[in-house]
DNA sequence: ACCTGTGGCTAAAGCGCTATAGTAACTCGT
DNA sequence: ACGAGTTACTATAGCGCTTTAGCCACAGGT
């Protein structure tokens, strides 16, 4: 029972730290084994290890992250870095609903995700160079990709396993997911024509990211397939640039009959605009938004849009990440390059008012709750 | 020169970290020397110190967060956990605008913020347990203040600094922040009153959550004394609640002519019930918000509503926090005990188009943009 | 001259864990 | 019966930092 005597503390918070060395001693193995024990490693008896577990579940034992840390094991974190204003977080449901998804998954492997709101993309390379010599992430994921993104070869150059989210194409040597923006593209067009639309415009997002660019491309290609008239609109950043792209639009000597947004914010930007001037929704301009949301789904008539979750598409991320993450480490061991995989989600059409065949306008034929989708709204491929 | 054989890497930055060690070998000081200087503790001259800056400036040093933590420093890491379903982060605006404050802050000093999603309160106090004894986090936040909360008093127990959102009044010996509700129902019930209604009802959210019951009361409590006729119509959680209360209100032998509703998305959810009910708003019904957002200002007619601005909320919190995980510090060293504070934010009332006098109602008088809030929202008290 | 400070630093002991070299005991094959 | 090969551990050296005790030189007071 001497042994005994320095029983390490239970029950109440407050006491010491129960360490590896306090099961060891109980196990009357050195601390050594207790860590090849929890850890799974080979290297102690099959008797030995359930012993030690045992004990480690009795002391409620608690592994340090910062020793493991230190001792070079993995941090158990993740990074996101958002060179953006901290309201855009609030403002663009997309991004809440996507970091929603990151987290359900990553706190379910025990994994945390930091994230940090810098000013400019440079500021985002310094952050991702300090959290990789700090070892403060074991990897980062990364958004609102841009053309030629400098933040590609500085993360290949670092070595810090990273997801892109964006896509489609290879980024370097990175591995992404992206929505397939293409499909996207054709799922609307395709809509509004067989709604019988011949000028459609394109009031596009901030042209720096790549998706935008994405758009642009086929939503032309796709006009031109299909023998449509259109007008792509540039219109920066956020509601003030749609209202402004808008109304020029409505100034045509032929204006469009048929509208689509780069996202939901800006398509009601855009339907505030219509209504002023008088126009009906969907009866003198049918709307469409590549972006859903409570706000697409909330207006009246409600917003016909891209369903993309942006809540799976976090989910399919995290999952990316944590498996390239693990592949890393293993390769570290093994030493195969392995590819970079590239997983596409697969975006649906959620057919709402705003694009209803030309009844009334006032409330929609596709009438909804604001909770129930009308499709399933996005699949991994 | 030949001191300068392992000379530190620099530059490429595949290399081997640089450490306190290889600042002290240059500097010709010890390690402990360094950790003194980049600390600014005593021990080191003026002159000492500024050489060892200088050279870990030129050496690009980055300290090791998972060295300091292990060796009993501060974290750098604050955490706050959510107990509901992942989507809420999307869903409800506030949640995106608050983390967005909150990182505002945290990452201005360096601070990262570390979140999970659980299930049950249950389940957050044991994160918080797991966060403490890992030394995961120098402190938390806590959120969704319920009544009785076993939060507090197991926080209090942990001894982990934390900074409760929500109020008002003092949680043991948690200091906290919150904004008044009380001040902000008056407001909601004043303006109304105003414009002549006499039967008001309040569609509440869920009452598990303390501010629901502080609006309740202070809800019936402001009625009566302006000599109006309250109903007070608890709806539980979401849309979908407040589109059972806001017809249960509406098939009433007299109806209210006023509706307050305890969230922007529960607001949005009782206009459709009265556009279906063939009620305009605000010509037959007036509508009004405890909860500003996009999704507010976004609707048609935009919706009159408490401006709190989460985003400042967070930021608010934050800055409390750190204070607070700062006093700890300091306490350990000095020994006072520090009374718990307490700082409210004051609520201002944001007049839109759905409580718009009675004219038209199809774009309210106080039409505005939707970037632009009609008052500044809220100040620290 | 002698003790007492005191500023400025060093030496060394951790923090809790991982990783690796080493060892003791226990098979085998021949 | 002997060296080789396993298996199951132990001992120990870090990881990069903080912190405390201690040391030395030099200042001042008496």
């Amino acid at each position: 029972m001497a042994a005994e005597q320095r029983t390490p503390p239970r029950g109440s918070g407050r006491g010491q730290r129960v360490t590896i060395a306090d099961i060891a001693r109980r196990a009357g193995v050195t601390s050594a084994a207790v860590s090849l024990a929890v850890n799974g490693r080979p290297g102690v008896s099959d008797a030995t290890r359930e012993r030690i577990l045992e004990i480690a579940r009795e002391l409620r034992w608690e592994p340090s992250p910062a020793a493991r840390a230190l001792a070079g094991a993995p941090v158990l974190t993740v990074g996101m870095v958002l060179a953006r204003p901290a309201e855009i977080l609030g403002a663009e449901a997309f991004f809440g609903a996507f970091v929603a998804g990151l987290q359900e998954v990553l706190s379910r492997e025990d994994y945390s995700l930091q994230m940090k709101i810098v000013e400019t993309p440079e500021a985002e390379i310094e952050t991702f160079r300090r959290w990789f010599s700090q070892r403060r992430v074991d990897g980062v994921v990364v958004v609102d990709l841009r053309l030629d993104d400098a933040r590609i070869p500085a993360l290949e150059e670092l070595g810090l396993p990273a997801l892109v989210v964006g896509g489609p194409g290879h980024h370097g040597s990175l591995p992404s997911v992206y929505v397939d923006d293409a499909h996207a593209t054709r799922l609307l067009v395709d809509h509004l024509a067989e709604l019988g639309h011949t000028r459609i415009a394109r009031v596009a997002g901030d042209d720096v990211f790549l998706h935008t660019h994405q758009r642009d491309r086929t939503f032309a290609a796709r006009c031109e397939e299909l023998g449509l008239e259109c007008l792509n609109q540039p219109a920066g950043f956020g509601a003030s640039g749609a209202e402004v792209a808008t109304a020029e639009l409505l100034s045509r000597e032929e204006p469009p009959s048929a509208l689509l947004f780069d996202s939901d914010e800006m398509a009601l930007a855009g339907c505030h605009v219509l209504e002023q001037a008088g126009l009906a929704v969907p009866a003198d301009v049918a709307v469409a938004s590549y972006e859903d949301s409570p706000l697409a789904r909330g207006h009246r008539p409600p917003i016909t849009a891209i369903g993309r979750s942006a809540t799976e598409y976090g989910r399919v991320a995290a999952d990316r990440l944590l498996e390239v993450i693990a592949a890393r480490r293993e390769r570290r061991e093994t030493g195969g390059a392995g590819e970079p995989e590239t997983r596409a989600l697969i975006p649906e059409l959620i057919v709402r008012g705003s694009t209803a065949p030309q009844l009334d306008g006032a409330t929609g034929p596709s009438e909804e709750g604001p909770e129930r989708p009308a499709t399933r709204s996005s699949r991994t491929a």
